[in-house]
DNA sequence: ACACATCCATACCGACCGGTATGTAATGGC
DNA sequence: GCCATTACATACCGGTCGGTATGGATGTGT
């Protein structure tokens, strides 16, 4: 998606309709089985439409990521526990709040998606999937480290090694309920993650 | 792979060729990328052979998932945890096994891969990869339900939900460190698995 | 030794894939 | 209002895919 403060063009338009089409399209089925054919059905738009505005499929790829997914997660995740006073408290709202949308449990996490197909396939996937996967661990371990200032997180806890595990265990629950297809496990997952978060303070 | 005790005629050595390649080629590139002419010129065989023994490529991942996947997992995990007399100790040896390979991290769990791509796809797939998950996490459950008898784990836990938390983290950590391609994530991610098992004692 | 099923190789097919060449309509600068 | 550039549509291409039809080699029971 473009920044929606400048005048938003048509060319623009159908730009953002072949990422977000796209997105959908490869949040089903994966990047390598996502169909071009079926991403222009979906926006009523051809070829011509998407190679004038993107010169590969791989580069489609890659713009879904950078600009679609990078999003989701920046408003979501990144934006509301850097600004955060109250770190410890954002980040048990944010899970609890994604804890309450269980909808993600149909197709999973976008992200980590892309990661197992593609990470080990092509490096520019492998790239960019990683410098977000980064940035959410240092933005998380930040959070981390400024709640265990304010006494909220034990001194002994290493804030970074806790941040991997909670977004490792974060991914997996939802990879997991994804697999069983159950609301149910997922917020039972989630519900231990929620617990292991809690014990960091004790 | 067929059972190993019983007469081994040639024809079930083909049929073993090709489900070992079908596990390394779809272990590579998952189950829809994977293309039976790479594994039958990995095999030296033809399709001849392959439509002989599987009547579609649908079959052949089922196959691999029942007999290559169900294998790997009955050996190294649900044997071991079933028959162990000191649960807690065994399921910690299996994960600092499990932990001293990290040969994982370049291609990830072949289990876990496979249900990231084709749960939210297909029905049998699901259906089988779901029932090995509920396999691994009843087998844990029970394992840390005799530990709790000997005390080794503490009375408020609830076992079940411990193990699906555990699997879970399990597989996040290798997704995690796989997209990293780093075997230093894996071991540091682990070592926090690891630590949260322990906790559980306490 | 003969009949027959098993086992596998060869050749081939239609479908769909990503990608390209070319034409045309809309847009924006002057 | 003219013109060049942008923005798309249409038609088409080679390649790879999974799958099939057929024939020959290899056991196997009797």
């Amino acid at each position: 998606m473009r920044t929606k403060t400048q005048t938003t063009k048509q060319a623009d338009l159908t730009r953002d309709k072949l990422l977000e089409a796209a997105f959908n399209e490869i949040h089903r089925y994966g990047f390598q089985a996502a169909s071009l054919s079926s991403i222009l059905a979906n926006t009523g738009l051809t070829k011509g439409a998407l190679y004038h505005h993107f010169p590969a499929k791989h580069d489609l790829g890659l713009a879904v990521v950078d600009e679609v997914i990078e999003q989701i997660l920046a408003e979501t995740i990144f934006i509301p526990l850097r600004d955060s006073p109250h770190p410890i408290k954002t980040l048990q709202d944010i899970l609890r709040k994604k804890r309450g949308k269980p909808d993600i449990v149909e197709l999973g996490c976008p992200l980590n998606n892309l990661m197992q197909e593609m990470s080990p396939l092509d490096e520019q996937f492998r790239h960019r999937l990683n410098a977000l996967m980064q940035r959410w661990q240092d933005t998380l371990a930040d959070a981390l480290r400024r709640a265990q200032k304010q006494g909220q997180v034990r001194k002994e806890i290493n804030c970074s090694m806790a941040a991997l595990f909670i977004i490792s265990a974060w991914e997996g629950c939802v990879g997991i309920a994804k697999n069983m297809q159950s609301a149910k496990t997922y917020q039972q997952c989630f519900d231990q993650l929620i617990e292991y978060v809690s014990s960091l303070a004790n």
